[in-house]
DNA sequence: CTTAGCACTCAAGGATATGGAGTGCTAATA
DNA sequence: TATTAGCACTCCATATCCTTGAGTGCTAAG
């Protein structure tokens, strides 16, 4: 059944205010907002209807109305105005962002630790690969006294090493040699593709680098398993003890143990199939530690076929408008920076300005 | 003033079950302790004589006693009885230690949920560099498609590379030069020493790849920055919530507001100076949030001219003889760990087992 | 359909008793 | 002289009761 003109205002101004309050909203508090020109009678009629249709409830006879789920729901479908973010906001997250983040997983620290403070609320980011990674070229470097540098450039462009350390003498033409082998036999195939075969025949044609070998496909499986294994951060717990509905000690420690752990597994999956921002309310969480804790996500690019994800968690009574309208703010501006034809960086000598091309 | 061996006794014994207990201890509950053959007006008598020294604390007159600060550093640096890890303690530890720790960050955030876990409180790692960084070999490799990898071998025998993506047509030569002009001018140089004039001459001389300079130059600085923070991670701190001390939510608030800000900055500067276990005692702590937190701390060798830190954070009433062993114990094993040579690993094909040499 | 009015409900908060754990002191004891 | 039993006293924690006031639902009038 649809709801009234009248019945949605009073359902969001409820919301609205049980947001800002953190209190039972009574009928009186609903008369005294502005465009609200009914009796407290009216509203308390219209309360009640509501509560019949499950979208208030009340905590006991004399208090005021709370938001059911189902009113958070609606209310975050179809009823909460859009919260327009100030220029200070914007501006302060643009500047926070700015920076260069060279790597995925500082990145995923950094990010987390950002939406953290600008929502006010514990943050978690995460980073992961779309489809499956593979080695596109291999590299082997000798670096004086006995040292190898291994380098693995990864099909997403970029590039990981190792140094390497036998008691064995090599020399530049049984590593190019190794490299030209590897680079034969052993490109563009994903982990599962990495047969015990395949690395045999390496291991037959190696020649005098052939100790080397098994270092090298050691941590090619390493490194290719890293990569499919998302980063992941986390941010701001504290945060959660300032809000009244985690006054409750024990409740607070489930909370944050759950998103300690386990979501850390779940979340990637939860967002898998979503696009957009998401918004679980409450009892909506499977788990049940955060059955009265809402869960507000959205996914970002991260280029070279990577997918973030930043989320919050907070209380049920949460600025679903607020909230959102950050995360999506963030997703949007971390989206555009990747997306930057990753510029060539120019500074010059330290503390000089960096040279246009 | 020493205390006599009874004073002590009892000194010990009301520390110990106040930790066990958290609640205040009275005479009585002393001479149930086994050993105790005195009856409790004699204890009375001790402990109204520890009050006096200041080493007791009563919360009111009708009340047991509980440690003051001094009681507790009496406690710490005299009267407790060593822990001895059991076999079970140990064997966990090892076991959970014992994975491959490839990057230093990673084991970073490892090693904190490791401490965290064995001691059930929230638990602070970092690792930094002791002397300063220098790259001590250049290597720029051509990986297709415009895709030039740049390697920069350290001092302490790790590698770093970038990609590096230009609009430039380069051979294996213009590399070679660049490289070797790298090589000649800029090794073994620690950050300060990257003066303008340096790095200008290395522009001059760089023949075709002069485009590369600047982007490898700052490379290279962002690299000997980066070595020298410090890695740190936090980990378990929803365990605090556990803890009756913390039962007050704005307490515990600010408390991990604390460690997960300002700690980072300050911890490692109070191990520089100390060797093996520290234990700081509740007001011993500069920082006016942790004036009745207590945080155990110890330092273990990285290999590579490395140090780590190891640290809990609990409340004044905390194990000490527990969290002292147990975080000596992985110190412990974590610089054993790093000690051993690094052996070559030498795994087969996925799922075998590894050979011998 | 809206609203004024009224009786009713119920949690929160303050005041008041009560019980009990623990103390300090004194006098008796070994 | 060191220890201990005994006793009066203190004071917190807990339970109980009461009051207050915000908020409701219902009814009857506008």
């Amino acid at each position: 059944m649809e709801l009234s003109e009248r019945k949605k205002k009073v359902l969001r101004s409820v919301v609205d205010l049980y947001i800002r309050t953190a209190e039972p909203v009574g009928s009186k508090a609903i008369t005294a907002l502005p465009d609200m020109n009914y009796s407290s009678a009216t509203i308390r009629n219209e309360m009640a209807d509501l509560t019949a249709m499950g979208y208030l409830e009340q905590p006991h006879t004399s208090a005021g109305r709370i938001p059911s789920a189902a009113g958070y729901r609606l209310y975050v479908d179809e009823l909460m105005l859009d919260y327009r973010l100030s220029m200070d906001e914007t501006k302060s997250i643009n500047s926070a962002i700015e920076e260069k983040m060279q790597r995925v997983d500082k990145m995923v620290e950094k990010v987390a630790k950002l939406v953290s403070q600008a929502t006010n609320l514990p943050a978690i980011t995460a980073a992961a690969r779309c489809g499956s990674a593979c080695v596109s070229h291999f590299e082997l470097i000798l670096a004086g006294k006995g040292s190898i540098v291994l380098v693995l450039m990864l099909s997403d462009d970029h590039a990981v090493n190792k140094v390497i350390k036998l008691p064995l003498e090599l020399e530049d033409g049984d590593l190019k040699l190794l490299s030209a082998v590897l680079n034969a036999s052993l490109t563009e195939l994903p982990l599962e593709e990495l047969t015990a075969s395949r690395m045999e025949k390496v291991m037959a044609s190696a020649g005098k680098a052939a100790p080397l070998v098994p270092v090298v496909l050691d941590f090619v499986q390493e490194t290719l398993k890293s990569q499919c294994s998302p980063n992941m951060a986390v941010a701001g717990q504290a945060r959660l003890l300032g809000l009244p509905e985690y006054r409750d000690v024990d409740k607070a420690q489930r909370v944050l143990a759950t998103i300690d752990e386990e979501a850390l597994c779940n979340l990637p999956a939860v967002m898998e199939n979503t696009n957009g921002t998401r918004v679980i309310v409450g009892p909506e969480n499977v788990a049940d530690e955060l059955k009265d804790t809402s869960v507000v996500m959205t996914k970002f690019d991260i280029g070279e076929g990577m997918q973030g994800m930043i989320g919050v968690v907070g209380p049920t009574r949460m600025d679903y408008a607020k909230v959102t309208a950050r995360l999506s703010y963030f997703a949007e501006s971390l989206s555009k920076l990747f997306a930057k034809p990753e510029q060539p960086q120019l500074p010059g000598a330290a503390g000089e300005e960096p040279k246009n091309e």
